[in-house]
DNA sequence: CTCTGTGCAAAGATTTTGCACAAAT
DNA sequence: ATTTGTGCAAAATCTTTGCACAGAG
């Protein structure tokens, strides 16, 4: 087969739902995919020379979409506001750097002893997939 | 004394600085200690009846100004936006319901085996000051 | 052919800024 | 009297929405 499996997939979970499948759909996923915590803005920038005039609106309304059928998620940054990204990439929590602004991925393993404690003590049921840590990642305390 | 340490503290840091006392600061400062979690538009509600025409670019303009001077402090809630809390009260992670938009506040005591463990691991400082847990708080799991 | 999706422009929501006047020191 | 702070209006962001046309099924 020349399609990838979970290309295939939400291609067929679109159809079930009765939307159709457009090349803007297609593209602004595959940005998604390849940029990974990108922002709408993000992503038109990425598809400008492939799609000139995707605009941001069909962009909002795609990346709701695709959040919809599960195929994507997004997390809101303090610095760059909501990215997006794919949920082909196992689940992860979100260092951001409140200097540079970059996002590392970090396993959400270390969080589950925590997310318990959260539980018993205040009745809470955190999503770990959504949680964002501000701090300062290891290149800027080095600096 | 009239005046309590707190109050004569910021007031004086305010001064050193070069800025002045003015009602308005006042005003706003009296709400985000008594509403705790507020929005700058929360804050121009909460006031309206003291200062009707306190406007909005104030409170914004007051509110950087006394989170320069560390009196108060911003989280950003997903739901809720940007919101202001005094530095008063102990340091304190933040448990926002996705469902409800209520905001729990969490001992950070809890967090800081975390804390470390990222440091370990990624050599990243966590800020847990300003630490947002997004999940569904104890009500809205029983519904 | 039918009905959903897109582009465009306008409207919201939130926060910031320039400027003249008000007010604190 | 000086210089900072405030109110107002306008602008800057970011995101959403109404509508007519384009295009997928």
């Amino acid at each position: 087969m020349t399609t990838p499996e979970s290309s295939r997939s939400w291609k067929t979970v679109l159809r079930e739902q009765g939307n159709r499948l457009t090349p803007q759909r297609e593209v602004v996923l595959e940005a998604v995919e390849q940029l990974q915590h990108a922002t709408a803005d993000d992503i038109q920038r990425a598809v400008s020379d492939q799609a000139r005039t995707l605009n941001l609106s069909t962009i909002y309304r795609t990346l709701a979409l695709l959040e919809d059928l599960g195929v994507i998620q997004h997390v809101d940054l303090a610095n760059r506001g909501t990215v997006y990204h794919s949920k082909a990439i196992p689940a992860h929590v979100h260092l951001s750097c409140s200097r540079c602004g970059q996002v590392t991925d970090a396993q959400p393993d270390y969080f589950s002893a925590l997310a318990l404690t959260l539980v018993r003590t205040y009745g809470f049921d955190a999503d770990l997939d959504r949680l964002v840590v501000n701090g300062t990642c290891r290149d800027c305390r080095r600096a």
